[in-house]
DNA sequence: AACCCTCCGTTCAGAAACGGAACCTACATT
DNA sequence: AATGTAGGTTCCGTTTCTGAACGGAGGGTT
């Protein structure tokens, strides 16, 4: 019933609690997806199906993320539609407050992640 | 002989050629170590044996994310010693420009992951 | 009503990544 | 010769992720 992730602390827990902020940041979006979830929430995606579209994440993955994302309170999971359930997710307070640091990895990916064409096939 | 880790484009390779320059960017610090390397390294660590005890990160990992850091570029191998042949590892431009989006990482650990402390055993 | 569709997930098996500990190499110290 | 130090590598078991299929609640179509 517990959440078995908190059961046993992992090192992603050990970050939480880290003197560092920055470890700290880490332990929320220190992952291959869940910062680019976000970044899908800047540019106005809130729904699962686009997150998965967008990002190829599987699905579990996918609803993990957005999950912890709420749990953490960067995203704001709510109703859109009340007929066939639905749900929808939005950047909080926390989520929006995250745009400088977005940015400061848009502008370093900009100058030194050029885009290479993956190998001639 | 050659890097395995190149042979088989897995989840990682391809956000290296992704349209975004945050994926991009998550391409090399998209897991829980490599930010926190970067980092250490701002905070004038460049040693094999200060990271590891810094990060409390295995032997095993550690080194296969310095090969990394160094193969893209971010930090920059030499050695330190000759006699015993030893290196160390310190911050290229490219990886000394991470410095923005470091500190916006801090700003928002700072302000929106207070510190708790792990529940009482 | 029977059928198919959409949305938001969950389940399962196999593959990849990670963690812990021991080991290795090269030199220096005692 | 034994011990220590620095920078790794090897081995192996555990955790996490992927890919693909399945579920279930509702809607729309015929």
């Amino acid at each position: 019933m517990e959440r078995n992730r908190q059961a046993k602390a992992s090192r992603w827990d050990e970050l939480a609690t880290d003197w560092c902020p920055v470890a700290r940041a880490m332990s929320v979006i220190g992952d291959r997806w869940t910062l680019l979830i976000v970044r899908d929430c800047f540019l106005g995606k809130s729904r699962f199906e686009e997150f998965q579209k967008s990002l190829g994440v599987t699905r579990h993955i996918l609803s993990d993320r957005l999950k912890r994302l709420v749990e953490q309170g960067v995203l704001e999971r709510n109703a859109y539609s009340r007929k066939p359930l639905r749900y929808d997710y939005r950047l909080s307070e926390k989520g929006r407050d995250f745009a400088p640091a977005l940015i400061g990895l848009k502008d370093w990916g900009k100058k030194h992640m050029p885009v290479r064409k993956p190998a001639a096939v």
